[in-house]
DNA sequence: GGGTGTGAAGCTATTCACAGCA
DNA sequence: TGCTGTGAATAGCTTCACACCC
Protein backbone atom coordinates (compact mmCIF):
# COMPACT_ATOMS: atom_id res chain seq x y z
CA UNK A 1 0.00 0.00 0.00
CA UNK A 2 1.25 3.55 -1.41
CA UNK A 3 0.29 5.08 1.77
CA UNK A 4 2.53 3.26 4.41
CA UNK A 5 4.76 5.52 3.91
CA UNK A 6 3.22 8.78 4.36
CA UNK A 7 1.96 7.34 8.10
CA UNK A 8 5.70 6.03 8.89
CA UNK A 9 6.55 9.59 8.25
CA UNK A 10 4.23 10.81 10.18
CA UNK A 11 4.80 8.55 12.84
CA UNK A 12 8.66 9.60 13.01
CA UNK A 13 6.95 13.02 13.58
CA UNK A 14 5.00 11.95 16.25
CA UNK A 15 7.81 10.03 18.02
CA UNK A 16 9.83 13.36 17.77
CA UNK A 17 7.48 15.64 19.62
CA UNK A 18 7.44 12.87 22.22
CA UNK A 19 3.58 11.65 21.29
CA UNK A 20 3.33 8.02 22.75
CA UNK A 21 -0.33 7.40 22.14
CA UNK A 22 -2.29 8.54 19.18
CA UNK A 23 -5.68 8.15 17.59
CA UNK A 24 -6.34 7.56 14.47
CA UNK A 25 -8.17 10.94 13.99
CA UNK A 26 -4.87 12.72 14.84
CA UNK A 27 -2.96 10.45 12.79
CA UNK A 28 -4.65 10.88 9.67
CA UNK A 29 -4.54 14.88 10.30
CA UNK A 30 -0.90 14.65 10.49
CA UNK A 31 -0.71 12.46 7.59
CA UNK A 32 -3.33 14.48 5.95
CA UNK A 33 -6.11 11.70 4.84
CA UNK A 34 -9.16 10.38 5.99
CA UNK A 35 -9.19 8.87 9.11
CA UNK A 36 -11.27 5.67 8.22
CA UNK A 37 -8.88 5.43 5.41
CA UNK A 38 -5.87 5.55 8.00
CA UNK A 39 -7.96 2.82 9.98
CA UNK A 40 -8.42 0.14 7.19
CA UNK A 41 -5.37 0.64 6.09
CA UNK A 42 -4.09 -0.15 9.49
CA UNK A 43 -6.28 -2.93 9.69
CA UNK A 44 -4.83 -4.81 6.83
CA UNK A 45 -1.38 -5.14 8.57
CA UNK A 46 -3.33 -6.66 12.05
CA UNK A 47 -4.97 -5.09 15.03
CA UNK A 48 -2.56 -2.79 16.18
CA UNK A 49 -4.74 -0.80 18.00
CA UNK A 50 -6.61 -0.83 21.40
CA UNK A 51 -10.50 0.48 21.38
CA UNK A 52 -11.22 3.45 23.09
CA UNK A 53 -7.40 4.53 23.51
CA UNK A 54 -5.49 4.77 19.85
CA UNK A 55 -2.31 3.42 18.81
CA UNK A 56 1.07 3.39 20.72
CA UNK A 57 3.13 5.50 18.34
CA UNK A 58 6.37 3.60 18.44
CA UNK A 59 4.94 0.19 18.53
CA UNK A 60 2.87 1.40 15.18
CA UNK A 61 6.06 2.43 13.30
CA UNK A 62 7.91 -0.45 14.39
CA UNK A 63 5.13 -2.95 12.63
CA UNK A 64 4.64 -0.59 9.37
CA UNK A 65 8.85 -0.15 9.25
CA UNK A 66 8.67 -4.68 8.97
CA UNK A 67 5.91 -4.61 6.57
CA UNK A 68 7.50 -2.25 3.92
CA UNK A 69 10.81 -4.08 4.44
CA UNK A 70 12.56 -1.48 6.10
CA UNK A 71 14.06 -3.38 8.84
CA UNK A 72 16.69 -4.63 6.33
CA UNK A 73 19.04 -2.63 4.18
CA UNK A 74 18.72 -2.39 0.80
CA UNK A 75 21.71 -1.99 -2.15
CA UNK A 76 20.63 0.45 -4.52
CA UNK A 77 22.99 1.47 -7.62
CA UNK A 78 22.27 5.11 -9.76
CA UNK A 79 22.57 5.06 -13.21
CA UNK A 80 23.62 8.19 -14.94
CA UNK A 81 25.56 10.71 -12.55
CA UNK A 82 24.59 13.71 -14.14
CA UNK A 83 22.53 17.01 -12.44
CA UNK A 84 19.90 14.65 -10.66
CA UNK A 85 22.31 11.49 -10.20
CA UNK A 86 24.51 14.01 -8.60
CA UNK A 87 21.65 15.09 -6.44
CA UNK A 88 20.19 11.34 -5.67
CA UNK A 89 23.81 10.18 -4.55
CA UNK A 90 23.93 12.78 -2.11
CA UNK A 91 20.42 13.04 -0.54
CA UNK A 92 20.82 12.31 2.53
CA UNK A 93 17.39 10.47 3.65
CA UNK A 94 17.52 7.38 1.75
CA UNK A 95 20.54 5.78 4.19
CA UNK A 96 18.23 6.66 7.38
CA UNK A 97 15.29 4.64 5.65
CA UNK A 98 17.49 0.88 5.05
CA UNK A 99 18.70 2.18 1.37
CA UNK A 100 22.57 2.35 0.41
CA UNK A 101 23.29 3.46 -2.13
CA UNK A 102 25.68 0.69 -3.15
CA UNK A 103 26.80 1.94 -6.60
CA UNK A 104 27.15 4.59 -8.82
CA UNK A 105 27.30 4.21 -13.17
CA UNK A 106 27.86 6.25 -15.70
CA UNK A 107 28.45 6.13 -19.75
CA UNK A 108 30.47 8.90 -20.09
CA UNK A 109 34.66 7.32 -19.44
CA UNK A 110 35.19 11.17 -18.36
CA UNK A 111 33.39 10.79 -15.42
CA UNK A 112 34.10 7.30 -14.43
CA UNK A 113 36.46 7.06 -11.63
CA UNK A 114 35.71 10.71 -10.24
CA UNK A 115 34.07 10.19 -6.48
CA UNK A 116 30.73 11.28 -6.34
CA UNK A 117 29.27 10.89 -2.51
CA UNK A 118 31.98 8.96 -1.12
CA UNK A 119 31.87 6.68 -3.96
CA UNK A 120 33.64 5.87 -7.37
CA UNK A 121 32.11 6.43 -10.14
CA UNK A 122 32.06 3.11 -12.52
CA UNK A 123 31.86 3.01 -16.18
CA UNK A 124 28.79 1.89 -17.72
CA UNK A 125 30.50 -2.11 -18.99
CA UNK A 126 30.21 -2.53 -15.34
CA UNK A 127 27.05 -2.42 -15.07
CA UNK A 128 25.90 -6.42 -14.44
CA UNK A 129 29.02 -7.07 -12.44
CA UNK A 130 28.16 -4.52 -9.72
CA UNK A 131 24.79 -5.34 -9.71
CA UNK A 132 25.67 -9.41 -8.91
CA UNK A 133 29.01 -8.64 -6.75
CA UNK A 134 27.21 -5.88 -4.85
CA UNK A 135 23.56 -7.66 -4.44
CA UNK A 136 21.52 -4.54 -5.69
CA UNK A 137 18.30 -5.01 -5.22
CA UNK A 138 17.15 -1.62 -6.65
CA UNK A 139 18.11 0.40 -9.52
CA UNK A 140 17.41 4.05 -10.36
CA UNK A 141 17.56 5.27 -13.79
CA UNK A 142 18.66 8.90 -13.75
CA UNK A 143 19.79 9.02 -17.53
CA UNK A 144 18.90 11.15 -20.21
CA UNK A 145 15.34 10.01 -21.61
CA UNK A 146 17.19 8.23 -24.82
CA UNK A 147 19.57 6.12 -23.00
CA UNK A 148 16.47 5.07 -20.27
CA UNK A 149 15.05 1.92 -22.08
CA UNK A 150 18.82 0.48 -22.64
CA UNK A 151 19.65 0.66 -19.42
CA UNK A 152 16.35 -0.29 -18.25
CA UNK A 153 16.93 -3.54 -20.00
CA UNK A 154 20.52 -4.22 -19.09
CA UNK A 155 19.35 -3.79 -15.26
CA UNK A 156 16.22 -6.32 -16.07
CA UNK A 157 18.91 -9.05 -17.46
CA UNK A 158 21.26 -8.37 -14.43
CA UNK A 159 18.68 -10.16 -12.31
CA UNK A 160 16.72 -6.64 -10.86
CA UNK A 161 13.50 -6.40 -10.62
CA UNK A 162 12.74 -3.14 -8.69
CA UNK A 163 13.36 0.65 -10.70
CA UNK A 164 13.07 3.86 -10.41
CA UNK A 165 12.79 6.05 -13.09
CA UNK A 166 13.45 9.50 -13.63
CA UNK A 167 14.31 9.83 -17.11
CA UNK A 168 11.25 11.66 -18.50
CA UNK A 169 10.37 8.35 -21.20
CA UNK A 170 8.20 5.78 -21.57
CA UNK A 171 10.47 2.39 -20.06
CA UNK A 172 8.72 -0.91 -20.78
CA UNK A 173 9.53 -4.02 -18.64
CA UNK A 174 8.36 -7.11 -18.19
CA UNK A 175 5.96 -9.44 -16.45
CA UNK A 176 7.28 -9.51 -12.54
CA UNK A 177 9.46 -6.21 -12.22
CA UNK A 178 8.28 -3.25 -10.66
CA UNK A 179 9.08 0.26 -11.99
CA UNK A 180 7.80 3.45 -10.82
CA UNK A 181 8.94 6.69 -12.11
CA UNK A 182 8.74 10.23 -10.88
CA UNK A 183 8.57 13.05 -13.55
CA UNK A 184 9.68 16.10 -12.87
CA UNK A 185 7.68 18.45 -15.80
CA UNK A 186 4.61 15.77 -15.67
CA UNK A 187 4.45 16.98 -12.09
CA UNK A 188 4.58 20.75 -13.37
CA UNK A 189 2.56 19.79 -16.18
CA UNK A 190 -0.51 18.65 -13.63
CA UNK A 191 -0.06 21.83 -11.59
CA UNK A 192 0.14 24.00 -14.78
CA UNK A 193 -3.56 21.93 -15.48
CA UNK A 194 -5.14 23.12 -12.65
CA UNK A 195 -3.62 26.38 -12.34
CA UNK A 196 -4.90 27.60 -15.65
CA UNK A 197 -8.48 26.24 -14.76
CA UNK A 198 -8.91 28.75 -11.83
CA UNK A 199 -6.92 31.63 -13.20
CA UNK A 200 -8.95 31.36 -16.75
CA UNK A 201 -12.25 30.01 -16.53
CA UNK A 202 -13.88 33.00 -17.05
CA UNK A 203 -10.70 34.84 -18.99
CA UNK A 204 -10.46 32.06 -21.58
CA UNK A 205 -14.32 31.62 -23.04
CA UNK A 206 -14.74 32.48 -26.53
CA UNK A 207 -17.08 35.54 -27.02
CA UNK A 208 -19.70 32.93 -28.33
CA UNK A 209 -19.05 30.72 -25.30
CA UNK A 210 -19.34 34.18 -22.43
CA UNK A 211 -22.81 34.43 -24.50
CA UNK A 212 -24.14 31.29 -24.05
CA UNK A 213 -22.79 31.01 -20.19
CA UNK A 214 -24.65 34.44 -19.39
CA UNK A 215 -28.11 33.18 -20.90
CA UNK A 216 -27.38 29.74 -18.88
CA UNK A 217 -27.37 31.97 -15.64
CA UNK A 218 -29.97 34.43 -15.90
CA UNK A 219 -31.87 30.65 -16.76
CA UNK B 1 -6.35 14.32 -16.11
CA UNK B 2 -2.57 13.01 -14.59
CA UNK B 3 -2.32 11.12 -17.82
CA UNK B 4 -2.51 13.83 -20.53
CA UNK B 5 1.23 14.66 -20.15
CA UNK B 6 1.59 10.92 -20.67
CA UNK B 7 0.38 11.10 -23.96
CA UNK B 8 1.52 14.18 -25.03
CA UNK B 9 5.37 12.60 -24.08
CA UNK B 10 4.31 9.35 -26.35
CA UNK B 11 2.93 11.36 -29.26
CA UNK B 12 5.79 13.70 -28.98
CA UNK B 13 8.66 10.60 -29.39
CA UNK B 14 5.95 9.39 -32.38
CA UNK B 15 6.14 12.93 -34.24
CA UNK B 16 9.77 12.60 -33.94
CA UNK B 17 10.05 9.46 -35.91
CA UNK B 18 7.55 11.33 -38.26
CA UNK B 19 4.20 9.70 -37.77
CA UNK B 20 1.75 11.18 -38.52
CA UNK B 21 -1.38 8.94 -38.03
CA UNK B 22 -1.56 6.89 -35.18
CA UNK B 23 -4.36 4.30 -33.86
CA UNK B 24 -5.55 4.16 -30.14
CA UNK B 25 -4.63 0.88 -30.19
CA UNK B 26 -0.51 1.95 -30.99
CA UNK B 27 -1.01 5.02 -28.71
CA UNK B 28 -1.67 3.08 -25.85
CA UNK B 29 1.13 1.00 -26.43
CA UNK B 30 3.73 3.94 -26.98
CA UNK B 31 2.27 5.24 -23.89
CA UNK B 32 1.83 2.15 -22.17
CA UNK B 33 -1.61 2.30 -21.12
CA UNK B 34 -5.02 0.67 -21.95
CA UNK B 35 -6.46 1.76 -25.57
CA UNK B 36 -10.37 1.93 -24.23
CA UNK B 37 -8.75 4.06 -21.11
CA UNK B 38 -7.10 6.12 -23.63
CA UNK B 39 -9.86 6.83 -26.44
CA UNK B 40 -11.89 7.49 -23.32
CA UNK B 41 -9.40 10.60 -21.87
CA UNK B 42 -9.29 11.67 -25.35
CA UNK B 43 -12.81 11.81 -25.49
CA UNK B 44 -13.01 14.38 -22.84
CA UNK B 45 -10.68 16.88 -24.90
CA UNK B 46 -13.34 16.64 -27.53
CA UNK B 47 -13.48 14.48 -30.64
CA UNK B 48 -10.34 14.42 -31.77
CA UNK B 49 -10.14 11.19 -33.98
CA UNK B 50 -11.51 10.27 -36.81
CA UNK B 51 -13.05 6.44 -37.08
CA UNK B 52 -11.40 4.15 -39.34
CA UNK B 53 -8.19 6.09 -39.06
CA UNK B 54 -6.93 6.99 -36.22
CA UNK B 55 -5.13 10.29 -34.74
CA UNK B 56 -4.00 12.57 -36.67
CA UNK B 57 -0.25 13.54 -34.74
CA UNK B 58 0.56 16.81 -34.50
CA UNK B 59 -2.76 18.39 -34.25
CA UNK B 60 -3.53 16.11 -31.10
CA UNK B 61 -0.43 17.13 -29.56
CA UNK B 62 -1.25 20.36 -30.34
CA UNK B 63 -4.87 20.32 -28.62
CA UNK B 64 -3.48 18.51 -25.50
CA UNK B 65 -1.07 21.39 -25.27
CA UNK B 66 -3.38 23.50 -24.81
CA UNK B 67 -5.40 21.72 -22.63
CA UNK B 68 -2.85 21.31 -19.90
CA UNK B 69 -1.82 24.85 -20.14
CA UNK B 70 1.24 24.28 -22.37
CA UNK B 71 0.72 27.15 -25.08
CA UNK B 72 1.16 30.17 -22.42
CA UNK B 73 4.64 30.11 -20.13
CA UNK B 74 5.02 29.68 -16.79
CA UNK B 75 7.61 31.32 -14.32
CA UNK B 76 8.78 29.14 -11.57
CA UNK B 77 10.82 29.81 -8.26
CA UNK B 78 12.64 26.83 -6.96
CA UNK B 79 13.37 27.32 -3.23
CA UNK B 80 16.33 25.46 -1.05
CA UNK B 81 18.88 25.72 -3.56
CA UNK B 82 20.87 22.54 -2.48
CA UNK B 83 21.69 19.47 -3.98
CA UNK B 84 17.93 18.95 -5.60
CA UNK B 85 18.00 22.32 -6.27
CA UNK B 86 20.91 22.78 -8.27
CA UNK B 87 20.11 19.61 -10.24
CA UNK B 88 15.99 20.96 -10.72
CA UNK B 89 17.23 24.50 -11.72
CA UNK B 90 19.88 23.03 -14.35
CA UNK B 91 17.40 19.71 -15.78
CA UNK B 92 16.41 20.67 -19.23
CA UNK B 93 13.16 19.08 -19.62
CA UNK B 94 11.25 22.36 -18.44
CA UNK B 95 12.27 25.04 -20.54
CA UNK B 96 10.80 22.58 -23.66
CA UNK B 97 7.35 22.56 -21.99
CA UNK B 98 6.51 25.96 -21.48
CA UNK B 99 7.85 26.31 -17.92
CA UNK B 100 10.37 28.94 -16.88
CA UNK B 101 12.48 29.22 -13.69
CA UNK B 102 12.60 32.50 -12.87
CA UNK B 103 14.07 32.70 -9.74
CA UNK B 104 16.32 30.64 -7.08
CA UNK B 105 15.98 31.70 -3.84
CA UNK B 106 17.94 30.31 -0.61
CA UNK B 107 18.14 30.69 2.98
CA UNK B 108 21.62 30.65 3.36
CA UNK B 109 23.18 34.17 2.83
CA UNK B 110 26.22 32.58 1.73
CA UNK B 111 24.50 30.95 -1.39
CA UNK B 112 22.91 34.45 -1.85
CA UNK B 113 24.74 36.08 -5.65
CA UNK B 114 25.58 32.81 -6.54
CA UNK B 115 25.34 32.06 -10.25
CA UNK B 116 23.17 29.26 -10.79
CA UNK B 117 21.69 27.57 -14.37
CA UNK B 118 22.59 31.40 -15.07
CA UNK B 119 20.18 33.07 -12.17
CA UNK B 120 21.59 35.38 -9.18
CA UNK B 121 20.86 33.47 -5.96
CA UNK B 122 18.39 35.67 -4.07
CA UNK B 123 17.85 35.38 -0.53
CA UNK B 124 14.78 34.11 1.47
CA UNK B 125 13.33 37.49 2.63
CA UNK B 126 13.10 38.55 -0.56
CA UNK B 127 10.39 35.35 -1.46
CA UNK B 128 7.84 37.63 -1.22
CA UNK B 129 8.66 40.28 -3.79
CA UNK B 130 10.50 37.61 -5.87
CA UNK B 131 6.83 36.31 -6.57
CA UNK B 132 5.02 39.33 -7.23
CA UNK B 133 7.56 41.44 -9.48
CA UNK B 134 8.22 38.17 -11.74
CA UNK B 135 4.77 37.22 -11.91
CA UNK B 136 5.30 33.90 -10.40
CA UNK B 137 2.66 31.00 -10.74
CA UNK B 138 4.33 27.96 -9.46
CA UNK B 139 6.66 27.07 -6.18
CA UNK B 140 8.76 24.38 -6.20
CA UNK B 141 9.96 23.75 -2.83
CA UNK B 142 13.37 21.60 -2.38
CA UNK B 143 14.59 22.95 1.07
CA UNK B 144 15.00 20.74 4.42
CA UNK B 145 11.71 19.07 5.72
CA UNK B 146 12.05 21.72 8.67
CA UNK B 147 11.73 23.97 6.15
CA UNK B 148 9.36 23.00 3.94
CA UNK B 149 6.41 24.49 5.98
CA UNK B 150 6.98 27.76 6.38
CA UNK B 151 8.53 28.12 3.14
CA UNK B 152 5.03 26.54 1.86
CA UNK B 153 3.23 28.98 3.71
CA UNK B 154 5.03 31.75 2.59
CA UNK B 155 4.46 30.79 -1.07
CA UNK B 156 0.95 30.65 -0.39
CA UNK B 157 0.67 34.23 1.52
CA UNK B 158 2.69 35.66 -1.52
CA UNK B 159 -0.40 34.74 -3.31
CA UNK B 160 1.28 31.33 -5.50
CA UNK B 161 -1.58 28.69 -5.61
CA UNK B 162 0.25 25.47 -7.33
CA UNK B 163 3.33 24.17 -5.03
CA UNK B 164 5.26 21.40 -5.84
CA UNK B 165 7.11 20.00 -2.71
CA UNK B 166 9.89 17.70 -2.64
CA UNK B 167 10.94 17.93 0.93
CA UNK B 168 10.22 14.60 2.93
CA UNK B 169 7.42 16.74 4.61
CA UNK B 170 3.55 16.24 5.17
CA UNK B 171 3.10 19.69 4.49
CA UNK B 172 -0.47 21.62 4.93
CA UNK B 173 -2.03 23.76 2.39
CA UNK B 174 -5.50 25.63 2.70
CA UNK B 175 -7.98 25.52 0.23
CA UNK B 176 -7.84 26.25 -3.14
CA UNK B 177 -4.15 25.99 -3.06
CA UNK B 178 -2.92 22.48 -5.27
CA UNK B 179 -0.01 21.13 -3.54
CA UNK B 180 1.81 17.94 -5.04
CA UNK B 181 4.76 16.01 -3.82
CA UNK B 182 7.69 13.96 -5.46
CA UNK B 183 9.16 11.81 -2.43
CA UNK B 184 12.16 9.65 -3.76
CA UNK B 185 12.48 7.65 -0.15
CA UNK B 186 8.49 6.90 -0.70
CA UNK B 187 9.26 5.77 -3.94
CA UNK B 188 11.75 3.36 -2.61
CA UNK B 189 9.95 2.46 -0.21
CA UNK B 190 7.41 1.19 -2.27
CA UNK B 191 10.06 -0.59 -4.66
CA UNK B 192 11.14 -1.73 -1.30
CA UNK B 193 8.04 -3.06 -0.47
CA UNK B 194 6.74 -4.96 -3.34
CA UNK B 195 10.50 -6.23 -3.79
CA UNK B 196 10.06 -7.71 -0.32
CA UNK B 197 6.85 -9.52 -0.92
CA UNK B 198 8.78 -11.14 -4.22
CA UNK B 199 11.95 -12.71 -2.84
CA UNK B 200 10.83 -13.41 0.73
CA UNK B 201 7.16 -14.44 0.56
CA UNK B 202 8.09 -18.38 1.66
CA UNK B 203 11.46 -17.39 3.44
CA UNK B 204 9.73 -15.03 5.50
CA UNK B 205 7.09 -17.10 7.00
CA UNK B 206 7.21 -18.49 10.35
CA UNK B 207 7.46 -22.20 11.64
CA UNK B 208 3.56 -21.65 12.72
CA UNK B 209 2.64 -20.04 9.18
CA UNK B 210 4.46 -22.50 7.45
CA UNK B 211 2.26 -25.22 8.64
CA UNK B 212 -0.91 -23.74 8.21
CA UNK B 213 -0.07 -22.69 4.81
CA UNK B 214 1.49 -26.36 4.55
CA UNK B 215 -2.38 -27.34 5.83
CA UNK B 216 -4.49 -24.97 3.56
CA UNK B 217 -2.43 -26.52 0.66
CA UNK B 218 -3.15 -29.85 1.00
CA UNK B 219 -6.92 -28.73 1.78
C1' DG C 1 -12.85 -3.33 -43.05
C1' DG C 2 -10.98 -0.49 -39.53
C1' DG C 3 -11.08 2.20 -35.60
C1' DT C 4 -13.33 5.88 -32.72
C1' DG C 5 -16.62 7.18 -29.19
C1' DT C 6 -19.38 5.59 -25.48
C1' DG C 7 -23.10 3.12 -22.71
C1' DA C 8 -22.91 -0.61 -19.57
C1' DA C 9 -20.56 -3.81 -16.59
C1' DG C 10 -17.06 -4.73 -13.45
C1' DC C 11 -13.72 -3.56 -10.25
C1' DT C 12 -11.16 -0.98 -6.82
C1' DA C 13 -10.88 2.52 -3.53
C1' DT C 14 -13.05 5.61 -0.36
C1' DT C 15 -16.29 6.96 2.97
C1' DC C 16 -20.00 6.15 6.13
C1' DA C 17 -21.74 4.46 10.23
C1' DC C 18 -21.88 1.58 13.93
C1' DA C 19 -21.04 -2.82 16.59
C1' DG C 20 -17.91 -4.17 19.91
C1' DC C 21 -14.27 -3.74 23.02
C1' DA C 22 -11.06 -1.23 26.47
C1' DT D 1 -17.54 7.00 27.23
C1' DG D 2 -14.12 6.86 23.43
C1' DC D 3 -12.03 4.91 19.72
C1' DT D 4 -10.89 0.91 16.86
C1' DG D 5 -12.11 -2.45 13.38
C1' DT D 6 -15.16 -3.47 9.76
C1' DG D 7 -19.57 -4.53 7.04
C1' DA D 8 -22.32 -1.83 3.98
C1' DA D 9 -22.93 1.99 0.86
C1' DT D 10 -20.89 5.01 -2.32
C1' DA D 11 -18.00 6.98 -5.56
C1' DG D 12 -14.53 6.75 -8.99
C1' DC D 13 -11.98 4.39 -12.29
C1' DT D 14 -11.08 0.77 -15.71
C1' DT D 15 -12.35 -2.42 -19.04
C1' DC D 16 -15.54 -4.53 -22.16
C1' DA D 17 -18.08 -4.58 -26.18
C1' DC D 18 -20.35 -2.70 -29.80
C1' DA D 19 -22.98 0.98 -32.42
C1' DC D 20 -21.66 4.13 -35.55
C1' DC D 21 -18.98 6.53 -38.79
C1' DC D 22 -14.89 7.05 -42.18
Amino acid sequence: MARLPLYLRALTSLAERDVTTVSSEELAETAGVNSAKLRKDLSYLGSYGTRGVGYEVEFLRHQISREIGLTQDWAVVIVGIGNLGHALANYGGFASRGFRIAALIDADPQRTGEEVAGLKVRHGDELEKVVTELNIAIGVIATPARAAQSVCDRLVAAGITSILNFAPAVVQVPEGVDLRKVDLSTELQILAYHEQRKNGSALALTAEQAVELAKAVRG
